[in-house]
DNA sequence: CTGAAAGCGCTTACAG
DNA sequence: CTGAAAGCGCTTACAG
């Protein structure tokens, strides 16, 4: 391999001091127009790239983000939006020239030690947290390490505390509101609800709007199973709730996997979805779409949180004032796993 | 924030040159066995942390490695090894102080040029390549741009041409030989095959598995549907085969996911599995313990391939010699969705 | 607007 | 075995 071509090789070529070479490449003030051309001229000639580590050394700055995943691989592997996030989070770093530094832990302590590590190492100028925790042990860590971050649905919108980081919000209690009342407007009564698990402040957040809304249909919250986003876990909730002797008759399941064992359960038993009994998820994943019937759901955009995820982290990196974004909304789309309440519900 | 703890700082506490203590810190030979202590505890006791924007510079290495998806995120989203391989990477990386650097890219084009910008800026010391295509144009440009590579099933086994890079196998031959032996067993006699995406060298690799192996039982290998390894795919190939005179018995899918399609466009026309048709697959993903039946499929160990990859890597990356791995053959997991050959085929 | 110089934090010949 | 020095490739005050 030839020897590289830094940045001396390029103010020489074009005949102006080192300072001035880097000044014009990075579009810094200070050098005429002229000077600012010619250097260019220099370094496309030369097919000069700016090296990334003499950069990061002088800059102090790592040009690379980290998204730490808090998940063991087996329950990542049935989560779909994992690769969707992460896809879009690329997206806009390898445009703003950023790498993606993913890592992936096992327990929470796991977690702790790679965050103390990025930070001890320079690792990455930030990072990105989703799936935030009821008092995430990440929020005080994080703020100690001193490491810029954003976070993706970090608050519930009824809570009023504050927060330390730069949030994108996607709201989904409209979004459960209508479908608890599509429900409702189907003849539904009795309206149970699986959760997620109760650590995660998007699954407390999905059981508050589903009570909520039920009240506000004049109804009472049906019966309540503690779920964990997984499709064997659905099918247990299903089990359970199914040998209820008062059983629901539409059930809303916190995300669409566990919906979907929800499902298969309540068919094993005998049931006939949507006719004996509704179901709908949250998220709106492509299984949705496999299932028999397909599942009414809450269509969420994991690229878009993403996408304005990463834009408002390197904002932040960069030293610019982030302020808090809203995504549209989820939306409902109805498919084919809900429809009218039994006349005779089932005993 | 303090100023950062140099290694200077060592030194000076150590009361030693700076040169020793890297040369200290690092494990090379060169300074007595006392003073290798005295640099250790010193840098212990100032809680040193050696910076990886230094150590990048000055040692030419990134201490990074990259992986580059070539997929769509929503086929991503339904894709159940990427999570598993990711992780089993990032295991190995991480404990020997490597980052995974993430890419993904929709077209050929886009992963040619991620490739060349990650080798121009020296993003990273090697790259990990997987899901090799027939003529793959990965291989001649990750030459060319002289990036340590490591291949995770690159050579279909009946390869005989040479292979540029280190390379881990897992072998998937003999499993679908003993799959076509157990439906043959069954009293299955057209055994059909759903191809994945022809380019994939894997794709082929199961082809020619099944084809040779269903010969070797005596029969004439059955119907053949060129699939797309997705779960509608998988509907469309069962809608295809199943509407011909000469009905299959049994399917080998070259996935689970289009297996689970093929299952459900199946029972949608009417059939019942196994009793009608047995369905087998290919990979061993979460997902076929949860369809009904449960999906009969090769079980392979993505995990275990990425763990051996990661090391070769940084082994190659290293310096290190590095041989080829061959991991243990995947095996035939026989669950409900395969059982004996209808007497009186459905017609 | 330009240019010589220091500094980011390491590693690694090289001379003692 | 030890220590002074150069170099990795940039950026950024600072003096002209």
């Amino acid at each position: 391999m030839a020897r590289h071509v830094t940045i001396f090789d390029v103010a020489e070529r074009a005949g102006v001091a080192l300072s001035s070479a880097s000044t014009a490449l990075n579009g810094r003030p200070g050098v005429s127009e002229a000077t600012r051309e010619r250097v260019r001229t220099a370094a496309r000639e030369l097919g000069y790239v700016p090296s990334l580590r003499g950069r990061s050394l002088s800059a102090g700055r790592a040009y690379a983000v980290a998204f730490v995943v808090q998940r063991d691989s087996d329950v990542l592997e049935s989560d779909p939006f994992f690769a969707t996030f992460i896809a879009g989070v690329e997206s806009v770093l390898s445009l703003r020239g950023y790498a993606l530094v993913l890592q992936m832990a096992g327990t929470e302590q796991d977690v702790a030690q790679r965050y103390r590590d990025l930070a001890a190492y320079r690792r990455v100028d930030g990072v990105l947290l989703n799936e935030l925790q009821v008092d995430d042990p990440r929020i005080p860590l994080l703020t100690e390490l001193d490491l810029p971050t954003v976070a993706v649905n970090a608050q519930a919108s009824t809570d009023a505390a504050p927060f330390p980081f730069p949030e994108v919000r996607q709201d989904g209690v409209a979004a459960v509101r209508e479908l608890v009342h599509h429900l409702a407007g189907l003849g539904h009564r009795r309206i149970a609800h699986v959760t997620g698990p109760p650590q995660f402040v998007h699954s407390r957040e999905r059981l508050v709007a589903w009570r909520q809304a039920v009240r506000d249909e004049g109804l009472e919250p049906g019966p309540l199973v503690v779920g964990d986003f997984t499709y064997p876990g659905g099918e247990q909730a299903a089990a359970t709730l199914l040998a209820l002797d008062e059983r629901p008759t539409a059930v809303f399941c916190a995300n669409d996997l566990s919906a979907a064992g929800f499902i298969r359960r309540a068919q094993d038993l005998g049931l006939e979805v949507p006719r004996d009994l509704s179901v709908a998820g949250f998220d709106g994943i492509a299984l949705g779409t496999y299932t028999r019937p397909t599942l009414t759901t809450v269509v969420a955009s994991p690229r878009l949180l993403a996408t304005h995820a990463a834009e408002m982290l390197l904002d932040l990196v960069e030293g610019k004032t982030v302020d808090d974004v809203q995504v549209p909304p989820a939306t409902v789309v109805v498919r084919g796993s809900t429809g009218p309440a039994p006349r005779d519900p089932v005993a």
